[in-house]
DNA sequence: CAATATTTGGGAATGAGTGTCATTCGCAAG
DNA sequence: CTTGCGAATGACACTCATTCCCAAATATTG
């Protein structure tokens, strides 16, 4: 797949410069976290991640979620099995939505038409000002079984 | 409010219906369980629930929140807080969405236009077919903060 | 290189949620 | 209305995902 190393540092880049902004420093550690996250293409949970890299720390992989969490790099989706998933950020990855099986506990991303998308943006939008309500981001996600279950 | 012990009592009879049909008695602690979150009209936790009705013993509650989100009687809320929140299920409350507020973990329910509704789930459906998944049903969430945060 | 601040990682601590089990309850048959 | 029995209860022990702690290691600044 030609362009996706440089897809990666593109990502490195940015990822870098955000937590500079922050005075936060882009570790080796923080590095591997992130690329494990851009190479899997999907939603991870902790698990997941230390078992694609060993050489992460659990502490560290936690403490280093909550830090690009925050930083607004990685984005935490809690799904309701045992574990958090955890997948980069939309200003990386792109807006999307969620396929949830709630059997295995497995998320894939789903892209959503523009069309359909702008209206949901749309009707959020009224309705959260009507409450006095401050809106960050949406989520949609489709709960089923997926295909191997 | 004219109607609402009637509501209640239209729902305690649902509700019993359904749990006779999978051999399950509704107790009463069962009854108080659910009367506490018709009484609530958004979702709960399980703190705001013992605290709500303080005779209702932790453990059961528990217990029983699971009998009857497994009888499709009560839906299970994961927002990302502490803990998770609950409220009676669709078939009796209708289909709606959530408007999380991500500073106090407080949930509202909200209403979407169903022409928006509508297309949004045909959306959903078709994106779900072209993976073989099989979906079960659908949220939306709006994250932000609420009026008070 | 020295001084200073941030990060690391192993293990202990926390706490939401689940499991256990003796007691109690609810229902149905007599 | 009693009795019998499987389901439900509740106090408490336990599990395990996540957070906290802190001494050692590493990065940045002067």
């Amino acid at each position: 797949m030609p362009g996706d190393t440089d897809h990666l540092s593109e990502i490195h880049l940015e990822i870098g410069s955000r937590l500079a902004r922050q005075d936060h420093r882009y570790t080796t550690g923080r590095r591997h976290l992130v690329s494990v996250l851009a190479q899997a293409g999907q939603p991870m949970t902790l698990p997941d991640i230390v078992t694609a890299d060993p050489d992460l720390a659990q502490s560290s992989v936690y403490r280093n979620l909550d830090v690009l969490v925050r930083s607004g790099v990685i984005r935490r989706i809690s799904a309701g099995g045992d574990h958090t998933h955890f997948e980069l950020a939309e200003p990386l990855l792109g807006h999307h939505h969620h396929l949830i099986c709630i059997s295995c506990g497995g998320i894939e991303d789903i892209h959503l038409d523009s069309e359909v998308e702008m209206l949901v943006d749309q009707s959020l939008t009224d309705i959260a000002s009507r409450s006095g309500f401050t809106p960050i981001h949406h989520s949609l996600d489709l709960h089923g079984h997926c295909a191997d279950c």
